[in-house]
DNA sequence: TCGCTACATTGACAGACCTCGATGCATGTC
DNA sequence: GACATGCATCGAGGTCTGTCAATGTAGCGA
């Protein structure tokens, strides 16, 4: 049980389907991956948190938010950040992130679309 | 870090979308559950392999497909029953899986709908 | 009833994950 | 240059997960 770590960018814009017809083990290693990094309650929070942000926001400002150590939500960070979810920006000293819109967009379509109306 | 572990069928009814603003605690930890749920690659190629299936699929049926153990089929099974992706019936000896077509599509609202375009 | 078949469950183990505190590394300020 | 700040990374811990072999359970046929 060895699951891909670090999915670049692009992994997510060439999600495949669920319902597309024989997946194949490199592809459902790597839609469990995208899936993984949701898999975590603080991390849906990151996501939702940044869906209703109209600023990019920092790590600092996620810290109380979660309850979390600064280390453990740059932890939570850097795994979103790996599978094309999130993008990162530096300012100065600060860290700020925000959505991958796309990401999330793609994600949506491997249920919607394949035919698994 | 304790997550719930079984979900009744109707929470997959009342998905939050991820970009539905201020997430409680509680609906972070069930959407995860269910992402959880498909982190898995075995996993994801079990709704891959049910979604293109015209008819419900028995145990038997995966275990060469995914080469895994009869008691591993039966635990990722398991799994994705609990947050009600899946769907069981039971024929004689046979145990039929077929995938909750409803639970699939409520997910894909969970990212496209709330606002997230 | 007995045996067989198809699944579910259990026990054990290795590996992965989440968390924190401590440390390291830039950047900005004095 | 010295210091403070914001963030990433590391090390250690406890917990959870995925896997198999073995065992338990229910239905079917002889």
């Amino acid at each position: 049980m060895k699951l891909v770590q670090e999915i670049p960018l692009a992994a997510v814009a060439c999600c495949t389907p669920v319902a597309a017809p024989d997946i194949t083990a490199e592809q459902a290693g790597t839609l469990a991956a995208i899936f993984k990094a949701l898999a975590d309650p603080h991390r849906v929070r990151i996501v939702n948190l940044l869906a209703n942000a109209a600023e990019p926001v920092c790590v600092c400002d996620f810290m109380p938010q979660l309850g979390l150590s600064q280390g453990t939500v740059s932890f939570h960070l850097k795994k979103l950040l790996a599978v094309g979810l999130l993008e990162r920006e530096q300012r100065g000293t600060w860290a700020y992130y925000s959505l991958n819109r796309d990401g999330l967009d793609r994600l949506a379509d491997v249920f919607g679309q394949g035919g698994l109306t």
